[in-house]
DNA sequence: ATGCCCCATTAAATGGGA
């Protein structure tokens, strides 16, 4: 069976459910992670995504700000939602999808963006992204190494590779590729050996950015992105990899976000 | 300088994004 996944920071949901009907007529996914939906659970847009073919939706949200959810055409199972560095923040959320041979464990995440001065001594927000971080990478590391079949989505806030940003050279020192966060995000990586999914089918040595800031004049001219939103499996499903891709167009929509959709393939 | 806009709150500013 194929399953398709999708991940999309829409920077408000009920702004955005024009660009979640055209992201589902484009790519037709299984499933859809949203983070920043930025709304209350029971302000949540439910007749809208539903009318869209996605009966089975699980939120996470608060007022204003951050906020995940989960779309399915499929029921899912076993949804929970996490919290870290003991604030209530609302950027995790988890279900079981059910598939052959197995469920496997979807995870959508929403990494803080950690503000602009790249210390954590004399930033509070950047120092959040790195405990953050830890604390993802501890918790994971307790999972069974071997045979766990998981699936991590989201706005990770962070761009590792020096193809990962427009220039490697003058975001050194800019938070999202800084080196500290850089190795902190390859810890996490490491906590379980996740595959970074979309590098498994555009080559470390192209460019490929999944944010473009409202900012500038225009972003498709100037093009200077980010890869931010990652989609990551684990080494028992490195085989079922069959393809990832980014919806570059959706940064040129109405009214888009500033991020733009990633959508997997798997093989099951 | 990368850029000075977008979103949610609430009613003209402010906080947050990255």
């Amino acid at each position: 069976m194929r399953l398709r996944i999708v991940t999309w920071n829409v920077n408000s949901v009920r702004l955005r459910i024009g660009g979640v009907k055209r992201l589902t007529e484009t790519w037709r996914p299984d499933i859809v992670c949203l983070q920043e939906t930025k709304v209350a659970d029971e302000s949540f847009p439910q007749i809208e995504i539903r009318a869209l073919g996605y009966p089975h939706v699980h939120v996470h949200g608060m007022k204003s700000y951050n906020g995940v959810a989960i779309l399915s055409r499929v029921p899912l199972d076993g949804v929970e939602v996490r919290e870290w560095c003991a604030r209530t923040d609302r950027r995790h959320i988890i279900a079981n999808i059910p598939s052959p041979g197995g469920g496997l464990v979807l995870h959508n995440a929403y990494v803080p963006s950690g503000g602009d001065v790249p210390d954590p001594e004399v930033n509070d927000k950047f120092a959040h992204k790195l405990r953050f971080l830890d604390e993802m990478t501890e918790w994971f590391s307790a999972w069974p190494k071997k045979r766990v079949r998981m699936v991590l989505v989201g706005d990770l806030n962070v761009a590792p590779l020096e193809t990962d940003v427009w220039s490697h050279k003058q975001l050194l020192n800019v938070v999202s590729h800084t080196p500290v966060e850089v190795e902190r995000l390859g810890r996490l990586a490491a906590s379980l050996g996740w595959v970074d999914a979309m590098r498994r089918f555009v080559p470390p040595s192209e460019r490929l950015y999944t944010w473009w800031s409202y900012r500038a004049r225009d972003w498709a001219a100037s093009d200077r992105g980010r890869r931010l939103d990652h989609v990551w499996v684990t080494p028992a499903l490195k085989g079922a990899l069959a393809g990832a891709e980014v919806l570059r167009a959706a940064r040129g929509w109405e009214k888009p976000s500033d991020h733009v959709p990633v959508c997997v393939d798997l093989k099951l």
